[in-house]
DNA sequence: ATTCATAATTTGTCTAGACATCCGTATCTT
DNA sequence: AAGATACGGATGTCTAGACAAATTATGAAT
């Protein structure tokens, strides 16, 4: 057991950070990859589980890793996988890559449906429309931005729902959605505004992922229908067969 | 004493961030200001110095306050101030304000003096002196790019001197300059080029410092011109009189 | 007065232990 | 089968103490 070395000059948790350093971007720990608990890092470069600690926190300050209290710490994914299919959630795709969701409201208004949003709500043209916008945030680093349209006459209170919430599942199960479905996702991939260059905190010239979807409620009927651009950079759909 | 609550759902180290945060955005605690010690704190807070610890530090990662070994904890300054005078020494000036000085060498070459070069150094127009290009950082933050001209036949190794000292002083030193003085500087302002923008990391539209200066050797003989341009959003020189 | 060695002060690192808090799972209850 | 509860495992917080390392202050010798 010769990993580190006392008095040498270089304190212990310096010499664990750059132990582990290594091993991640040698490959030993993948991405995603659990690190051993503080007891065992403890036990195995035998130091006390504090030396640990603060090896582990200069490795989340350098993004590299995040923790997760009575879960454990984890090798952060390079890109985050977006998984599509029929019960894609914002927040649960985050936190089941170890990652903490997040999001703020940017915007809402009443408006008419146009031509798209009709057809996507499958409702008349100009029947009145709540649509929201949202900057979604994985650990408080914007990857998307958001434009979502629901039926007025049952979601008027979705806005609220989702300041207080942080969630579009919760903000409709408040309007009495218990559970939803999605029904159709299409993507393809353009250049950004400068507007969402900006709120993606992303150079204009890299590309988005543009994403149109459609969800269902219990009984098949449209409830929400959904335009997010995605950091191309930080960002992959995962389409799941 | 009921400065912070115990059991109140916060963490005391929190609790004492915010209230160090609020003295310090409210005035009682000055840009310069020396924290209280650890001990201090931890007697004020009732706390042990480990947690007072923990709080300064999460104030360190704000960039609010900067911590040195043996010294203390001080209150950043928002703008550096950089004094001119007869003993004008880069890292010196930074370590008075509590910051870490540092920097690096861009390149270094043997030239012909031109004009104002030669004029400063008191030598002949086409006399062999030798060019470094540094970049001056406090606190890893690039606050300065520079120019600086020495008479070939004395100061050949001052490349290497600096490359491995990372301070010009010692770097004279070791080519037998115990001691100088600033003979004289001239400050004006202007804009940056593109390629300082990039090495200061500022805005093409903010303007810079330019600094032209002499130094002597202890007989009166110049030894050193430089050019230095300061990012004109963090440096204030500051003329003493 | 200056220089040099020493002491005091202050932050940095490490250990040891206790309890809290959060998460996931297993189990019991209904 | 579903929900509530309990438990174990993991990280979070706090305390206490010891020694190391860097800086500054002190005092003695020249």
């Amino acid at each position: 057991m010769e990993e580190i070395e006392r008095g040498s000059g270089v304190s212990l948790w310096r010499q664990i950070e750059q132990t582990l350093l290594q091993e991640i971007s040698a490959g030993v720990l993948h991405p995603g990859d659990k690190l051993p608990t503080e007891q065992e890092l403890s036990a195995r470069f035998d130091v006390n589980r504090h030396t640990v600690r603060r090896a582990v926190a200069a490795l989340v300050q350098r993004g590299i890793v995040s923790v997760t209290q009575g879960r454990g710490s984890f090798v952060q994914e390079e890109v985050i996988d977006y998984p599509i299919g029929k019960r894609t959630r914002f927040s649960e795709n985050l936190k089941r890559q170890n990652r903490s969701p997040g999001g703020r409201l940017v915007r809402s208004e009443q408006r008419p449906a146009n031509g798209i949003v009709s057809k996507g709500l499958e409702i008349p043209p100009g029947t009145p429309v709540l649509m929201i916008e949202l900057v979604g945030e994985a650990d408080s680093v914007p990857i998307s931005t958001s434009l979502h349209f629901f039926p007025w006459d049952r979601f008027a209170g979705m806005a609220e729902g989702y300041a207080e919430t942080h969630s579009i599942t919760q903000a409709l199960a408040r309007c009495g959605v218990a559970d939803y479905t999605r029904k159709q996702t299409n993507i393809t991939a353009r250049l950004p505004s400068a507007e969402e260059a900006r709120l993606l905190r992303q150079m204009p010239g890299r590309p988005i992922l543009h994403v149109e979807s459609v969800n269902l409620d219990e009984t098949g009927t449209p409830i929400q229908f959904s335009i997010v651009s995605f950091a191309g950079d930080r960002v992959q759909m995962v389409v799941e067969n």
